[in-house]
RNA sequence: CGAGGUGUAGCGCAGUUGGCUAGCGCGCCUGCUUUGGGAGCAGGAUGUCGGGGGUUCAAGUCCCUUCACCUCGACCA
């Protein structure tokens, strides 16, 4: 009887995981859609993700050094036009404002898909000398890309990010910026979303327009398909020369920048759904959950029941996001509310808890009801909350790690990724012709070149000449 | 952008060859009783039938048009 109900609340994952993925955002109350497509309203649930994202992220720029500010949203033609792989890579998807009230505009506005070019148009001003360096900015914000295909979180026409645009004197402060923010990109995605990411460096026909290095985590999700998760780009002085952006370097002598930009958006709460979900719904990490704890108090009308409910939360609140649900609805019904909305501990309060000083804490990530004592409850919750960040990352690692094979010829290839989710590591030529042979013939792209580097064979998988790079292939989102 | 599908109450749906005041379940509101895995009884509220146009004595139903969403593909740096 349970079971038909949450059969009929949210389709299983095994069964059809796109209907789930749809059942999920929508159960769980992160988004409503929106009249507009591809835009999605990020409701308070779901926005409260991001809100923990954004702190914990914001958290670590601040540490690394890093200002935020704040540019425009409009960006006039010219300037988008400045550097042309950067506008060529950009020019189809980007939304144009053409009038202003009743007039039509005499220079037509790109609505920002990406800031790069604002943040230069800003650099050739206030970068004058050496001493202006480095410049570490930051902004949160969103941005339009009109997409053709749309899927909340994952690909949206608007959608929230950060985006970092850093300026440095030299390559190579420059290079090891691009690689330092990737490490905060992939440490933030173990440590709050217990997510384990495989670091690498995209091909060229996967880089960023205008990039002379991009480099990317990729993550697996619960169906065997790779998520670009962030990224990071190394711009060397293309944008520099393009935007005039020159210093006199400590010899009066005038120099280009170099520079760096980084970003990582709301579809990392995407990864999180398609990572850590499950057939009762999602399952969110406990340090970026918006309801760390949920107390149900069970037979609430019972004396001293809703008392020590209110004094539990009032003592856990202290150190934690916490929910006490004292509306009159079924506990069963709470249990599996709380359940779909992914939240990462329920402490169960009733009658007979009360005479011993207890209560019951059941773990969203492995259904384990633990008996816990009143006496030392903010430890004890502490303590529930990391094993189940560690649980689920462990479970996570796991995944990905039975699930990346190697694969040493394309009928090899092609087998595993038609019968077997997952990725595939396989040696590459790096031709980018192999690279769009595998494509059309297998649905793979490239993920990676990642940085822990295998000798699988000495050829490339695709045309047998001798192989340069190991190389992550696999379908992506 | 191509093929297919779907739009009727907050959600899920029914609505016959066009015919009277557009229904059902869940949810929602009020009250009482309940409470350890989606409670029970009683009473109650809620509709631009996606939008626009047309045919007709009469349109949720037929025609044209338009918009959105879903699935698959193409595209997507």
């Amino acid at each position: 009887m349970a079971d038909q109900k949450k059969v009929e609340a949210i389709t299983a994952i095994d069964v059809d995981f796109t209907q789930w993925y749809t059942d999920v955002v929508l159960k769980a109350e992160l988004i409503d859609y929106f009249s507009v497509k591809g835009c999605m309203i990020l409701r308070p649930y779901g926005y409260a993700i991001w809100e923990n994202i954004q702190k914990g992220l914001d958290g670590m720029f601040k540490a690394t050094g890093h200002e935020n500010v704040a540019m425009p949203l409009f960006i006039p033609e010219s300037l988008l036009q400045k550097e042309k792989d950067h506008v060529a890579g950009f020019a189809p998807e980007v939304a144009w404002v053409t009038q202003g009230g009743s007039e039509t505009l005499t220079e037509r506005l790109c609505v920002r898909p990406t800031s790069e070019t604002l943040f230069c148009d800003h650099y050739s001003r206030v970068i004058q000398s050496w001493r202006d360096l480095p410049k570490l900015y930051n902004q949160w914000v969103s941005v339009v890309r009109w997409e053709k295909t749309t899927r909340p979180f994952l690909r949206t026409t608007e959608f929230y990010w950060q985006e970092g645009h850093t300026a440095h004197a030299t390559a190579e402060e420059a290079k090891l910026e691009t690689r330092r923010m990737l490490d905060v990109y992939a440490d933030f995605f173990r440590d709050f979303l217990a997510i384990p990411v495989v670091k690498g460096l995209k091909t060229e026909n996967e880089k960023f327009a205008g990039a002379v290095d991009t480099y990317t985590i990729e993550a697996m999700m619960h169906d065997g398909k790779a998520l670009q998760s962030a990224t990071s780009h190394y711009f060397g002085d293309g944008f520099a020369r393009a935007f005039d952006i020159q210093y006199s370097d400590r010899n009066n002598q005038q120099q280009y920048v170099h520079q760096t930009s980084w970003g990582l958006s709301t579809r990392s709460i995407g990864a999180i759904i398609m990572v850590h979900g499950d057939d009762s719904g999602l399952v969110l990490p406990p340090r970026v959950a918006p309801v760390q704890v949920v107390i149900i108090p069970i037979a609430a009308h019972k004396p001293g029941v809703l008392e020590k409910a209110q004094q539990i939360q009032s003592q856990l609140g202290a150190s934690f996001r916490v929910k006490l649900d004292s509306s009159d609805k079924m506990p069963g019904w709470k249990f599996s509310e709380y359940e779909m909305k992914g939240v990462p501990l329920r402490l169960e309060l009733g009658p007979r808890d009360l005479q011993q000083n207890q209560c019951v804490a059941v773990r969203r990530d492995n259904g384990e009801k633990i008996v816990l004592s009143l006496d030392n409850l903010t430890a004890d919750v502490q303590s529930l909350l990391d094993q189940v960040h560690d649980g689920l990352y462990r479970k996570a690692q796991n995944s990905l790690d039975s699930r990346i094979r190697s694969a040493v010829g394309m009928a090899d290839f092609a087998d595993l990724i038609q019968n077997k989710p997952g990725f595939v590591k396989a040696m590459w030529c790096g031709d980018g012709a192999c690279e769009q042979k595998i494509k059309d013939e297998t649905g793979a792209t490239a993920r990676c070149i990642p940085f822990e580097q295998e000798t699988i064979a000495d050829t490339c998988v695709c045309c047998g000449r001798p192989a340069q790079k190991m190389v992550i292939w696999g379908k992506a989102y």
